[in-house]
RNA sequence: GGGCGAUUGGCGCAGCGGGAGCGCAAAUGCCUUACAAGCAUUAGGUCGCAGGUUCGAAUCCUGCAUCGCCCACCA
């Protein structure tokens, strides 16, 4: 099946060209606007892709919105721009490096710390640009000539600047905390960016003997599923709800191996009803410990070390692994009979987001933001309505992250980022956080050495709408941001609300007084065709590189937008690519059809004259503003079902058709106005089409010829509903609905009996009211050419010809001159089909006109269109019946 | 544990209070001078289940089931 598909076209061919025009036209920078909009700026700052990434689905998704919304912008008159850039992605990257030069055969440590940051400088300048191509290769007008990255030497200081500002304005500090620590990237990671995993485990229930026995129990038991850690155990809790346990509280236990004595106690965090009602007490090695620990004022004993080993001092264990260590005290506790017994129970275990490894939760010391002060003017933003979601239901996610929110570990012992602007002097104890190097002392002259940390990645990002453009900056570049900040929109995925869409508004609502985005699109995740996220290990990913080989850039970007709704997930579907790779095919064919028939053509205002005409400008005029509507709602699959809608099945299907005898006929001057008609109507389409299919529309418009306010369709003027409103013809619409049902129904009957198109017929047809029959012959040219017919009949009162097929639709029948094939028994079987149909529906409308509640209650205008509907049937009915009547 | 989303013809989805739609797939016939990546025609659904609100429910409410996501996490 996929062979069939496979089609042979160039696309890079195509689009490379008009990639390298736009680029080196200037049209990716600030534009200079017109119209109406000309003084408003359109700004939109790309979320940043990690230089270790490669263009996925969710870029490909992500940069497809914006750079719809951003050229839609552009050619409304906007001043826009799309701000592109890059994120150093601290651990992501570390790794990647660590990883190189290991293959290389060299260690990270042995190198040092400015070597490793030179390979990291590296490495980005070979690969850490590819994305960037990639973008372009989507068609992105991003402006390619002021690209930014989170280390480049100006974000640098603003990071630096905020982290100052913050250090004094006591928004940062330091302390000694329980942090989740990777040991296999060996740094603190932020709760957020831990992973949970489900796990089977076991719960360990360990014998702790009692230093003096009570009630003649001369041990309890505690219940654990870590039981390595018990090792830091300095503390047994039991619940204070839990009777039974009062009397332990106050006794000691001697904690088996270390032989240290450590309290029972009795802690509101003890649950009695789980595991024995004991637990066991780890300060060093689980935030709730910790927090216990806190409370009762117990010793915080660290017993691992920075890689997750067992340090010195604990004998036989010392230098064990996690794993070996557990192990080891498990067998230790059965060899000496302390062990209870197990069960298996399951939990969930903290990962890595990076490395996947298990973190461990370890004591160290840290610096920290304090988000009390920070997280209400960010809620107030999206409550008072200055922030808008899309889908709406996301801003409740939004304010649930930040009311939740605790205080943000931002160090990182990573080499890889911004290194922590504080210095210390050794000698004095002096120390400060600057925005410039500090070399010595200013207290006592003794040298200084800054933190050796690095700052949380999304420490950096959360400043990007507003360092990318020009906040440490005086002069034009902060005038840049006096003018087009706040930006228009941010489009990100759901999974970052918090870790990044949220601290970007806490930021900005800081550093610049208000927000940095004014509307958050919130698009759908992108899974494989098996509904689950999309993993190598499924093997259900799609290459969006791949996609654009096999179906154009706008093949994949119409395809992608098709499957924006407002659901969550986004089951990939890439039948709907080909899908839209056909329908740019169409687009091409309808303009070459156009283009083909243009001789004698010279550029000219529309001349809307014939139904057809009226019908098409109409149904043109309804389809802008229908396309505006969606698209400042961020429908992006309703912009793409109306503009396939309209192009496909109105334009080309009945238009271009309709088209065909005038452009052959010999009327030059009706011929003249066809040709307007058509390349108005294409060009108005193309421009409609244009953000979302950039190189067909652009590539085609480039051969029409229209005076375009620009040679580019790219910065070509957006076509206005107001402008076009007067084109809007209820009776026109009405009209041709009529003349499709006509030739439908010819063609209908045709296939039904099997009669060639090319065999010319005879119809008659049958209308209830005079201006309907005026209305159709008015027509006759253009429904006996569509339908193949020879000699066309309309009359109110016209008579069934003998042998011929009767085709009943509203409020008109069409009768089609078999000449002696008429299978009586299959017209028989059809029409007694549509009988019960029609049976059927009178019933239900019958019932309800006859309900008493619904004429009392139900509105006029509804009840007004049910009766009509009810008569209309009753009719069909009737002349369904006096067919059948006929037949017999 | 809390929250959110999905459940509509074989598949993927739209519709979100007034007679069930689209695309793909299927069937039949067409190489009709824009397009076989196409054209024409046809068939296919008691809208997850059970209650409720309403004159009227795919659409609103409640409960249940299945699938999925996010957040929190009990040793």
């Amino acid at each position: 099946m996929a062979d069939k598909k496979k089609i042979d076209f160039d696309f890079a061919a195509h689009e490379a060209p008009l990639f390298k025009a736009w680029n080196e036209g200037g049209y990716f920078q600030r534009t200079p606007g017109f119209g109406k909009h000309q003084n408003d700026c359109y700004t939109v700052v790309i979320p940043p892709p990690n230089i270790t990434g490669m263009l996925h689905m969710g870029h490909a998704l992500d940069d497809t919105i914006q750079d719809a919304c951003i050229r839609r912008a552009r050619m409304q008159g906007y001043q826009t721009r799309w701000v592109l850039g890059t994120d150093h992605a601290g651990i992501a990257t570390q790794t990647k490096v660590d990883k190189k030069l290991a293959e290389e055969g060299i260690s990270r440590l042995e190198i040092g710390r400015e070597k490793f940051i030179e390979a990291c400088y590296d490495w980005r300048a070979h690969y850490g640009t590819t994305i960037v191509e990639q973008i372009k290769g989507m068609g992105c007008s991003c402006d390619y000539s002021d690209e930014h990255f989170t280390l480049d030497p100006d974000y640098i200081d603003a990071v630096r600047r905020l982290f100052v500002e913050w250090y004094h304005d006591d928004l940062i500090y330091r302390g000694k905390r329980i942090v989740n620590w990777c040991p296999h990237c060996t740094t603190a990671i932020a709760d957020d960016e831990a992973e949970y995993v489900d796990e089977p485990g076991h719960l360990w229930h360990l014998r702790y003997p009692l230093v003096e026995p009570i009630d003649g129990l001369d041990y309890i038991i505690v219940a654990t599923t870590r039981p390595e850690t018990m090792l830091g155990d300095t503390g047994v809790a039991v619940s204070p709800k839990d009777p039974d346990k009062q009397k332990f509280v106050g006794a000691k236990v001697k904690l088996p191996i270390v032989d240290r004595e450590i309290p029972i106690f009795s802690d509101y965090y003890v649950d009695a009803d789980f595991g024995s009602g004991f637990v066991k007490v780890t300060p060093a090695h689980d935030p709730n410990d910790w927090a216990m620990g806190e409370r009762h004022d117990l010793p915080k004993i660290n017993i691992f070390d920075e890689t997750a080993h067992v340090v010195e001092g604990y004998g036989e264990f010392s230098g064990m692994s996690r794993d070996e260590a557990r192990e080891a005290v498990v067998a230790w506790f059965e060899e000496h009979g302390l062990l209870d017994h197990v069960e298996d129970h399951d939990h969930s275990v903290m990962t890595c987001y990076r490395c996947h490894t298990k973190l461990e939760p370890w004591l160290s010391e840290q610096w920290f933001v304090s988000v009390d002060r920070l997280k209400g003017p960010a809620a107030k933003a999206v409550e008072s309505g200055e922030i808008t979601f899309h889908p709406a239901r996301w801003s409740q996610v939004y304010l649930d992250w930040l009311e939740n929110l605790k205080d943000w570990c931002i160090s990182r012992q990573l080499w890889w980022g911004h290194r922590i602007p504080m210095f210390y002097c050794d000698e004095c104890g002096w120390e400060d956080a600057s925005v410039e190097d500090i070399h010595t002392c200013p207290k006592c002259g003794a040298s200084v050495r800054q933190d050796e940390d690095v700052l949380d990645t999304w420490f950096s990002s959360q400043l990007w709408p507003f360092a990318t453009m020009g906040w440490t900056r005086e002069g034009t570049q902060a005038s840049e941001l006096q003018k087009a900040y706040p930006t228009q929109v941010l489009a990100t995925a759901r999974d970052i609300m918090g870790l990044w869409v949220a601290r970007m508004v806490m930021a900005s609502e800081y550093c610049m007084g208000t927000i940095p985005f004014e509307n958050v699109i919130i698009y759908p995740t992108v899974m494989g065709s098996d509904g689950k996220p999309m993993s190598k290990s499924r093997g259900n990913g799609v290459d969006p590189l791949k996609l654009m080989e096999d179906y154009g850039a706008d093949g994949m970007r119409f395809g992608l937008l098709m499957q924006v709704t407002g659901a969550q997930d986004l089951k990939f579907n890439e039948s709907k690519l080909e899908n839209s790779r056909n329908f740019s095919n169409k687009i091409r064919n309808a303009a070459r059809f156009v283009m083909m028939n243009l001789e004698g053509f010279e550029p000219g205002e529309p001349e809307v004259s014939t139904p057809a005409d009226r019908w098409i400008f109409s149904r043109l005029a309804r389809l802008v503003a229908r396309v505006d509507e969606s698209f400042d709602a961020y429908e992006f699959s309703d912009v793409t079902r109306e503009l396939y809608a309209f192009f496909w099945n109105e334009f080309c299907d009945w238009y271009i058709e309709f088209s065909k005898s005038r452009l052959s006929g010999s009327d030059a001057a009706d011929r003249l106005a066809c040709q307007r008609n058509l390349v108005f109507v294409l060009d108005t389409a193309l421009r409609l089409l244009h953000p979302i299919m950039p190189f067909i529309t652009e590539e085609i418009f480039q051969d029409l010829p229209v005076e375009g306010e620009d040679p580019y369709l790219i910065a070509c003027a957006w076509p206005e509903a107001e402008s076009l409103a007067k084109y809007r013809d209820e009776q026109a619409e009405r009209a041709m609905i009529m003349v499709c049902d006509v030739v439908s129904a010819v063609r209908a009957t045709r296939s039904r009996y099997g009669i060639s198109p090319k065999q010319a017929l005879s119809v008659t047809v049958k209308v209830e009211a005079a201006s309907d029959a005026a209305l159709l012959s008015e027509q006759e040219q253009l429904i006996c050419g569509m339908g193949n017919i020879e000699s066309l009949q309309v009359g109110c009162d016209a008579e069934k010809p003998a042998e011929s097929s009767v085709t009943l639709g509203t409020g008109l029948e069409v009768y089609t001159v078999l000449s002696g094939h008429v299978d009586f028994e299959a017209e028989r079987a059809r029409l007694e089909k549509q009988r019960a149909s029609l049976q059927k529906d009178i019933e239900k409308f019958g019932r309800k006109l006859s309900n008493p509640g619904f004429l009392a209650k139900a509105a006029p205008e509804v009840i007004e269109k049910d009766r009509a509907k009810h008569a209309d049937l009753s009719d069909q009915l009737k002349r369904v019946e006096s067919q059948i009547a006929e037949l017999n």
